[in-house]
DNA sequence: GTGAAAGCGCTAACAT
DNA sequence: ATGTTAGCGCTTTCAC
């Protein structure tokens, strides 16, 4: 009953068989053992309350259904969304999640990928970071296989099978012109560092719809925040904040901000209250992910631009364990999903008030 | 160079030592090898880019350094910073940490148990979820140890070797008399299922407190939610929302609520706004949990109960991680942190504005 | 101070 | 249809 120590050479004795044959069993291939047999040996598992050892399995196969997924911030509820997503579509394909946590770190990053690497695991999903993987160059010929999502695989590093990502130009412009449409012509572009392929090309994107728009586009409108705190996208929302500080206490102050994500829109919000600047009246903001339900329900209801998470992650996790299992092989996966705006009341005309 | 498939053999070869120098070397038992040997086993493993095979020396030693952390839902932020906090603590100790998404589902967090059990994991920590740890009961035996956080160990599961919480009753007290101490005497308890010790907990503070303040507690200012979504505590935010719907619709409305978390208290905000009910100037709002820069930029921004987390998650670690090295043994350790609140601009005289 | 040998629990050829 | 055997990569007595 105790199943502290039953190995499978206890069952094999139980049940009267050898080894190899409760492996049969045990493994599916069964139809090679007599049915009496098979019976006999899934007795002695349940009696035993049998349960095999994954290391000893895994060190024999040098097989491990597990994936590693990398996020910048599990403290970003964007990322805990993303988790979600990939663990229930890995789990639909019998494999298990390692969520690691890298808080926007190339060093923990590579220490998470040795340390998985040396566990047995050979597939990694990792989230939007830095611009290239040239750091992970060194764990080349260890069999690693890797996913980017939200991180364009520019680097074009061997280990880069596959990526996801949105279209971030498009995403961006969507956004500028629903804002220039309002009317607004100083639109401010709030972000943390620009050191993401993504990052790099919402800015992109939002200068083209500017210069579309017939607006020169003007730097100062540029904030880019600097990350200071190791704790990761709490701080999102306070550079947001601050972003927003300094942005509105500019002579010809913006009439709209584009935020890097939801949790800096949430930060702006805050800023601009701290200055006595209304939302939406007084100034118009578009945020970035469409963070369930918070974004729903802010004060106001967020304008935002919303990724397909759930098929890009189903797509992102997909792709990778067709690798790790053979069935794919062959030039790297690219999808690029299409964003969608979400307008909700975050934003309002500019003659509005004027 | 190619570090694909270096076994320790191999580095034993190239320095012209045996195994088990090299392991006596990599093993910090150095002293017992020759200064030279060593120094020639160590250039090998560097030749070599070796990296041990951690499959097979925790399948020899037993020994796994990783600890299971067990969390209701990674897409409410408040777990993502216990994530952070717990990996923090672990990484101190050498340890690594699988973060499971249980979705407060027992059944999902018995297979990771077992799933993690059967990879060699002895040690977990199980933020709150259900009201004991009987599902667990058949896995006594197999050498497992479990830290309750946020979770009495009520059912004093053999399994259970500390615990980690704060209490709860003086929490919702501390809330609570806030609040009348603001003159509020209809005031609303919204929950989603109060199926843990420590929302039990919450509530007796809840009616304990009002009986203090003279006010007989009125069972339909309670409002217990149930779940229906897969999707965790996302919802956390719908059900604090549709919770205000209903309690604000009352006859006579509660002028205050007290929510079981800071999501429920954001998702009432929009409540109480589709209603046309302002906070603080209708409605006082008190969260729980302080969720990092969240409630500090809500609008307007939260008054809630902080619990001290790092403190807390740090005592949990180092609990479990005592017990595993076999430092500590005994009856379980039971650590009380105190809850403080928070008092920011969602609550405000009842006679404000009658 | 160093090496030889056994074995952790499992699987997969290869017998029988 | 089942059993025998070898070995995944490592650690660890126990000799030398």
């Amino acid at each position: 009953m105790d199943a502290a120590k039953v190995s499978l050479r206890d069952v094999a004795r139980h049940a009267g068989v050898s080894p190899s044959t409760v492996s049969n069993v045990l493994n599916g291939r069964a139809g090679r053992t007599r049915p009496d047999t098979t019976e006999r040996v899934r007795r002695a598992v349940r009696e035993l309350g049998y349960a095999p050892n994954q290391l000893a399995r895994q060190l024999r196969t040098g097989q491990v259904r597990t994936i590693g997924l990398i996020v910048p911030s599990v403290a970003n509820p964007f990322w805990g969304f993303v988790a979600l997503r990939v663990e229930q579509a890995a789990r639909e394909h019998g494999y298990q999640v390692l969520l690691c946590n890298a808080e926007r770190d190339t060093e923990r990053e590579v220490r998470f990928a040795e340390t998985l690497l040396d566990s047995g695991v050979r597939g990694l999903i990792f989230g939007s970071s830095p611009l290239s993987f040239d750091h992970l160059g060194h764990l080349d010929g260890r069999g690693l296989q890797v996913v980017a999502f939200d991180r364009s695989p520019a680097g074009v590093s061997p280990l880069v099978v596959g990526s996801v990502e949105i279209d971030n130009v498009l995403a961006a412009r969507l956004a500028i012109s629903h804002l220039t449409g309002l009317g607004h012509r100083r639109i401010g572009f709030l972000s943390g560092p620009i050191r993401t392929v993504s990052r790099r090309e919402r800015l992109a994107g939002y200068r083209h719809a500017l210069a579309d728009a017939g607006i020169t586009p003007d730097d100062d409108l540029v904030w880019e925040g600097s990350s200071v705190s190791t704790f990761g996208d709490a701080e999102s929302a306070e550079l947001g904040r601050t972003g927003a500080h300094q942005l509105l206490s500019m002579p010809a102050r913006p009439t709209a901000l584009f935020t890097i994500n939801d949790m800096y829109a949430l930060g702006a919000y805050a800023g601009a209250r701290d200055l006595g600047i209304r939302v939406p009246d007084d100034l118009s903001v578009v945020g970035f992910d469409d963070l369930p339900v918070l974004a729903e329900v802010a004060t106001p209801p967020l304008t935002t631009v919303r990724q397909p998470l759930p098929q890009m992650m189903r797509t992102a996790t997909a792709q990778l364990i067709g690798r790790l299992e053979g069935e794919r092989s062959g030039p790297p996966d690219h999808t690029t999903a299409t964003p969608e705006l979400v307008v909700r009341q975050s934003t309002a005309r500019r003659d509005h008030h004027e």
